[in-house]
DNA sequence: GAAACGGTTAAGTATCCACTTGACAATTAC
DNA sequence: GTAATTGTCAAGTGGATACTTAACCGTTTC
């Protein structure tokens, strides 16, 4: 089955790594370079530069070399591809447990955003 | 890095994979037995199987067993926890770009996607 | 009881993936 | 120019992961 990706693809797997979200949040608080980014990280540059590789492939970070230095930040229309994917989904499927709600145990719920 | 898996770990990498994602779309159609949900998937049985455990450790699918049929059904809640992750970050960030921008070490560009 | 059905499990394989090291390139500082 | 800074690239490693086959177990059907 392992062939290319598409986008959902790409954004779900690159979401799926602790370390990529622990760089995401970084970036999430401003824009930041590498090096920076990678300080408190406790893995090596290469490794948080191969982490920007899937993250910017995703279409969740956008990032711009000055000089030496390669600013790093979100790009929010990422986030929205995986947010639109998953509220299809979510509203879908609360509408078809509601059918058939009467018939199952849907008791105690107040999780809705 | 590598250890153990909180849940929004799990979440993610199970919607990360393009066979899970089929398999979760049939189950939202309604509950549906294991064989039925391999029959139109080109993977095997097993395969399904493995699947299934992934998805149901991510706390995407529930399932039962009732005879020798085991019946998958959806688990709203599952979604809800990357829903609520993505809408957290895609609110802060989006505030952030309006205001923190200006505030930190932007200074040298004005340019905004 | 035997055969078919529905699923489970174990073991093996090939690929992917996160990470490292180390050499290198480009920019800035001295 | 030289050295430090900042990042890039290539190759390698170990472990995860997606899949297969094949033996097996409990349930239903005959």
């Amino acid at each position: 089955m392992r062939k290319k990706k598409p986008d959902i693809d790409r954004v779900f797997h690159a979401l799926g790594d602790p370390s990529r979200r622990a760089i995401l949040e970084k970036i999430g608080q401003g824009p930041i370079s590498v090096s920076r980014l990678a300080e408190p990280l406790d893995i090596t540059l290469a490794a948080v530069v191969q982490h920007l590789q899937v993250l910017e492939e995703s279409g969740l970070v956008r990032t711009e070399k000055v000089g030496r230095v390669r600013t790093c930040r979100i790009e929010p229309a990422g986030l929205s591809v995986a947010a639109q994917w998953i509220g299809d989904r979510r509203s879908m499927w609360e509408r078809g447990l509601d059918r058939l709600g009467d018939l199952l145990d849907v008791s105690a719920d107040g999780e809705l955003g």
